[in-house]
DNA sequence: TATGAATGAGGCTTCATTCAT
DNA sequence: TATGAATGAAGCCTCATTCAT
């Protein structure tokens, strides 16, 4: 795949160049998050991000105010996507392991998407104090949503007394590592590997066996590795 | 404590200064791992190194190469760690589980250390090709032993039939996390999360129920989340 | 008052749009030279000009060739103010002292005006050479007019005799300073400051004591210093 | 006067480089006043004040922080001139009008010198908050110094009763115009300005003549002209 | 071994100006 | 005439690294 032209830029070369500002904006955050996360935020130059939209450097700056801001929208985005999850969840009810259930499986296939994956790759630390913050607040309020489903489920019985902390943790650093080692275009589909986590990162929780569907073991002769890309 | 004079380096002002060479370097290190943790490794200069040092930058060089060494070697501790205690698993034998379980109980407690964390924390991205091979091939060995268990496991009926490369993932995501969310210091040693780790990632992949203690819920009022530090 | 909508903006959103071109050519420049007195000429952008303005930064380009010759022709508008002054004084004749004192009155006036004080607020090294020759020229013409009425004062022993040079340079210092320090809407106005200058800048070169207004010290509470605005 | 090699750079090529660090702090001060004030502080960038010293742009971060910090410390060491300059007179005492003969005189000479110009020659709001009210605050002091000698002089009967205010800002910007014109190795000494504005400005106000020495017009063939250079 | 000083490379950002519509 | 978008040039600053002492 040649990285220098993308198939989404507006700015191919000899093209109308006229597509609606959002859409830029958009295209930029897309290139952006992508070589964001294969160079790493502090390898990859504006220049490489402009070079890959047939723009120059400076041109950035009609969309952004510079490359903190597109970091900071980039894991927004991711963590937008992981509020809306939430918030469906929450409107839908049920016992807390089918709620946990539910919020592993989205998670899961928010950590296969870029944005989602941007949320956990990227340091806050490269943001303001400011945006920094928001992030920082952001995720802890995921955290407390893991931990809820587990406190609601071991009241409403359906998940085992333990120590929900701990447990929340386990969860989220499974989920979390997805956005290290899954690839699009792989030999497992964003899919697969959600429901997959959904129902092995609850197995030990059940208070009863309450599997649904067979363990089904993908014979995958996939070299990929649980190192991550790192 | 203060930061800018950590209590163990051998140049401390007024000290004797005429320790072994290999006592220096390691001390460099050990002082280096740490700020690249706190701060990030783009983020860290050399000259923040230094200064926690009690010395100089160029002093540096007479020990390291140059940034990217000094990168490469706390994560190399940090994986040879992983390497002994693999060594020593492999040479004591017993069921897939056991051995899984030894794993992660002991990969669990390196995480919760400067050079473990290191092992994750970093990005192999900085290195060059040469070390980055060396580091990534490192972690693709320690994936296949994750994977070995699981399938000796479920060879020797120890652990269900599953698909030992989404497990290894699983197990490896929850555990590398660790090096994102543990403290020295806080309400939770490092050896209380290696071994409720070792239970719990394995807790759905046993045959049969062999929990030897109680969840033990640690009812800490602990603040963290498990969002990470990020 | 709101610096966002000045008053005399042609483009005030929901106004008539149709002005003349000159008009809205100088309400650029009031505009610009407003901005470029207040923040600075390097520091002041043509964004900042455009949006004071209610238009955008290439609409400029239809008035102007470029920043400089807004710049320039700010000065120009001080420049030509003070030529109609001198040839007004030259035209009227009278005593050397008699003119020193008009001159420097009207001086005065126009040091306190936008336009006049971009004289000698602005730095003709931000020009073109082509520009920067000709205000320069017209600073030496202005000199010279000086010098000329003291020397004339002299020969007509309206003045005692002194070294015009310096003399010139010592009046042309305090009438240029009213730039910097004088503000509109301050406890001074313009017509007392200049009745003023043109006494007190006057008092030890004249030949003998002709007064006609006593000393009137404005016995005003101002917080404002000698200092100037930079 | 070759501008690329002045006579006093520590760095001069095949040179010793070992002067002691404050000599070639002073002379990176040196080097860069001279510029500012030649090229303007905007046009002239670290590049040139680089090239000047012989040494490269980063160089110059060992001895300041950075662009600002220069320019601050220009002003600073002007500031401080007028302060001692100041502090001098107050301890001698004297009538009113003496005193601020003296003060004329010290303030003349040093806007003869770099440092002393650049306090009215640079533009404070280059400078950071912080510098910029520190050096606001020191102008603000030394108008008040020239308002307090003139209120003394009327209190003691050395000064014709007049405006304190108004008296003040002609007078300083008599002599501040002097940064603005006055070049070395030009037909004027400074000592020759000091002494002649020392006279020149206080004619008007001494309560009787008192003048000691003759106006002695110094009958130069200058060029110059009261325009500044501007 | 340690240091003060200097450098080279490179990144981010700003802004006057131009161009196509 | 006005605009949104884009660019080129340039400046400041940082930092790993080297060198002479």
């Amino acid at each position: 795949m040649d990285a220098q032209s993308p198939d989404d830029s507006p700015w191919m070369p000899f093209e109308n160049r006229r597509r609606a500002r959002d859409e830029k904006r958009e295209a930029v955050l897309r290139t952006a998050v992508h070589l964001f996360l294969e160079q790493g935020y502090h390898r990859a130059t504006l220049n490489d991000v402009a070079e890959r939209l047939n723009i120059t450097k400076p041109a950035l700056y009609n969309y952004f105010r510079g490359k903190e801001e597109i970091l900071f929208e980039c894991c927004l985005l991711g963590q937008e996507r992981v509020d809306e999850v939430i918030a469906e969840i929450d409107a839908g009810g049920g016992t807390g392991i089918a709620k946990l259930r539910k919020l592993i499986q989205a998670y899961a296939e928010v950590m296969t998407t870029d944005y989602g994956a941007s949320l956990i790759r990227f340091d806050t630390r490269d943001l303001s104090d400011r945006n920094s913050k928001i992030l920082r607040d952001a995720k802890k309020s995921i955290d407390r949503t893991f931990r809820h489903y587990i406190t609601d489920g071991i009241a409403d019985g359906s998940i085992k007394p333990c120590d929900a902390k701990m447990a929340a943790f386990a969860i989220a650093g499974s989920l979390n590592w997805i956005g290290h080692w899954f690839q699009r275009g792989g030999d497992l589909s964003a899919e697969q590997v959600a429901e997959e986590f959904s129902v092995r990162l609850t197995e030990g929780l059940a208070a009863r066996a309450s599997r649904k569907t067979a363990p089904a073991p993908s014979k995958s002769k996939s070299k990929q590795t649980s190192g991550g890309k790192r």
